[in-house]
DNA sequence: CACCTGTTATAACATTAGTATAACAGGTGG
DNA sequence: CCACCTGTTATACTAATGTTATAACAGGTG
């Protein structure tokens, strides 16, 4: 998978990096199983050092999303399916989007359609621009 | 409005104050036009420094939730209501939040149900548990 | 044994967050 | 005019964080 880093950017690389690989397994680019970039690998690759590389490793494997096999390295491996737990994990920062989206004058239909329209996106539907 | 700052937390003192600003908007604890507290009596409040609210303050005028007048101070004011502009500028996040939904086995209605719960709650709406 | 994996340790450097102190310009009310 | 409020700016310092650099180690592969 392709990764690409904005070094312009106020986030943080490692940050980045672990956004752009949980965005690659809900869309599919990455599958269940399959092994990443070795740490020096991908440090390679990118153009950045091999801890920053191993950090976002760390914070993935923490939460749940890879895992390390000693023989092969990492691998995506999303373990963690309590769904109480997830949409407690995932509540937190809706809120505060959903608080700016409201002063912005979005309605809760607005959001629901983005909602929509993004997840679809990630499942790989094929819109028909359906009204 | 009661201002909560968590000083464990990893995020950001302005962060939060930001964030907690912008919840206050959304759920109606602070109403268009209403002054908020001076950067000093905020600062003195919290017991953070007076620079420290005074960025926050910074950045919500700069993202359009406050403006400042000269004799009254900081005060409430969502000025930026162009849909298109407001739509992407809160797109880029959801993406962030909705890919690690997907990945953590939440379905799309899941997602849909969370945002129509939160969004009914900031509109201050009753819900009877509707199934 | 050479080579790969992640992991750990240590040091150095740059950037950011937060505090502290002080000053300034504009506006208000005595 | 004067004291007092507002946000704003400047400067300096400390602490924490992000990133890099070099090096070493244990486990597994061929």
């Amino acid at each position: 998978m392709l990764i690409e880093i904005d070094f312009s950017s106020d986030e943080a690389i490692y940050q980045q990096l672990c956004n752009q690989i949980i965005l690659g397994i809900a869309t599919s680019r990455l599958s269940d199983g399959e092994v990443l970039p070795s740490v020096r690998q991908m440090a390679d690759e990118i153009g950045i050092n091999m801890h920053t590389v191993n950090k976002a490793y760390t914070i993935l494997r923490q939460e749940g999303f890879v895992k390390v096999d000693r023989r092969r390295g990492a691998f995506v491996s999303v373990s963690d399916r309590n769904r109480e737990r997830a949409i407690r994990l995932v509540e937190k920062d809706m809120r505060v989007i959903l608080a700016e989206a409201r002063c912005r004058g979005l309605s809760k239909q607005d959001m629901l359609a983005l909602v929509d329209r993004i997840y679809d996106e990630y499942d790989g539907v094929i819109r028909t621009d359906d009204k």
